[in-house]
DNA sequence: TTAGTGATATCC
DNA sequence: GATATCACTAAA
């Protein structure tokens, strides 16, 4: 069966929508000399808005920031403590800032040892996430059962974004 | 629990 | 120019 690669119209619809629906998803990553890495995608959080203080955009539209607000369907490449990256994509409609973080893939936990597995790097800031043979993601049909909670790491959100459950994760069978 | 690390934002 | 902060990981 054909994999079927998601196009910018699934980026292109709330966070809300797109969060959950991204758990299960396969990340797909072509290195230079032609190797295809595959990643089911097993966690993703959900930044939304800049009332959301756990989303850097909250802190004002800037040039690091101007990404979320900008197109569906961009990743957005952010180095964390000076040594890891992390991936979001962008979603929703512009001028609303919206990213989702790919927190964990099926084998590699933690975001940034994704990243370091797919070798996403700065380098891959502002590209779109369809329309190229780099890196794109597919669904192969596969439903996880999800739940949610908390988000992670933003404990200076404050008690009512740090308690949102904007965090999916596929339920282990 | 702590160190390591560097881009970004914010304050001079 | 100088700090302070940070969506983390590994080692202990």
């Amino acid at each position: 069966m054909m994999n079927r690669i998601l196009t910018e119209e699934f980026f292109h619809r709330d966070g809300m929508e797109v969060a959950p629906e991204l758990v299960g998803k396969i990340i797909a990553r072509k290195l230079d000399d032609g190797t295809v890495l595959r990643e089911r995608i097993a966690e993703t959080e959900l930044y939304r808005g800049e009332e959301d203080k756990g989303c850097h955009a909250s802190k004002g539209r800037t040039p690091r920031t101007e990404l979320l607000f900008g197109e569906s369907g961009i990743i957005y490449v952010y180095l964390c403590y000076g040594m890891h990256w992390l991936m979001n994509v962008i979603t929703g409609e512009k001028d609303q800032p919206q990213g989702i973080l790919l927190r964990a893939g099926e084998t590699k936990n933690g975001p940034a040892k994704l990243t370091k597995y797919l070798q996403i790097d700065g380098s891959f800031n502002g590209r779109p996430i369809c329309g190229n043979d780099t890196v794109w993601i597919e669904d192969d049909g596969y439903r996880p059962k999800l739940r949610t909670a908390p988000r992670v790491g933003i404990d200076y959100a404050g008690d009512y974004w740090k308690n949102i459950e904007w965090r999916f994760i596929a339920d282990g069978e």
